[in-house]
DNA sequence: TTAGAACTTAGAGTGCACTCTAAGTCAAGT
DNA sequence: ACTTGACTTAGAGTGCACTCTAAGTTCTAA
């Protein structure tokens, strides 16, 4: 069973070895094997782990949640129905974001048109040196 | 042409007076039109560019960005091209972040229904008192 | 065997986007 | 006239999630 250096993870996963220190310094992972050492030893279910709590992360949950998810899993590992909870109210979160962010962005798209057709009009106006469209560009 | 006052537009955008000023302050706003006693009165265009900022905003452009397209509003109004590149350039950035957002997503998902069918387990393991299953919960 | 890189820790520092404080001015109601 | 409350400013403080530093130990390659 091989192990991997925490420079190793911190390629892999995209972290940095400062992070990932952090992130068990502050219980989002459970302590991790040692070397004789004392350096740290990644095993595949902890990349797992790692690569699953980036996911959260990601999608924007809290580190205090994180923390709480973690917490659960150490120690009531067969509290299996709170652990999701826990994800299926982030899971609502993400969806509720996710959909505020496609809103917004079919607003910035919308701009993006008008100040296509504000260009196309600069481009008449140059050509023609007609001084005929000035509404404020906004 | 009827005028609000700063507690008015924070109601209506969401937004709190610290933050209105601090936009303001930081060049976000032109500087908004004062009443002789020196409050600010926001007018009708003042609020839909404050709308629009807080899109850009909620969407996860960063201050210095929205600086830089406040900016360019002020000083090179013409420059509409050069506004639409930031705005596109955003675009992109947002339309990743929500794949990146969906993908993450999924895995969340698929980690619930894995739960699920672990509760169903646990369920049986109760109900027949047969310690069959004994998977680590992951 | 020895230089240099990689690791360890506790704790301080950073950057971002607010958020609040203190001290003061102004306007409306009683 | 006076109280209450909203407004003003400059600047300090907060919370989050890292990110780095300093001082020391250990591994690896020449």
């Amino acid at each position: 069973m091989q192990t991997l250096t925490i420079q190793q993870v911190a390629q892999q996963t995209g972290l940095s070895a400062h992070t990932l220190r952090y992130y068990e310094r502050n219980g989002l992972l459970e302590p991790i094997d040692r070397a004789r050492s004392g350096h740290r030893c990644y095993s595949a279910e902890d990349m797992a782990r790692i690569e699953f709590l980036t996911r959260l992360r990601m999608t924007g949950m809290p580190i205090r949640k994180m923390q709480e998810f973690a917490w659960l899993f150490r120690e009531r590992p067969e509290a299996v129905g709170d652990r999701r909870a826990i994800l299926e109210t982030h899971e609502r979160d993400v969806q509720t974001h996710i959909q505020e962010l496609q809103r917004n962005l079919e607003a910035i798209q919308w701009k993006i048109s008008y100040y296509k057709q504000l260009e196309a009009q600069q481009q008449l106006d140059g050509t023609a040196s007609s001084p005929s469209s000035n509404s404020k560009a906004v």
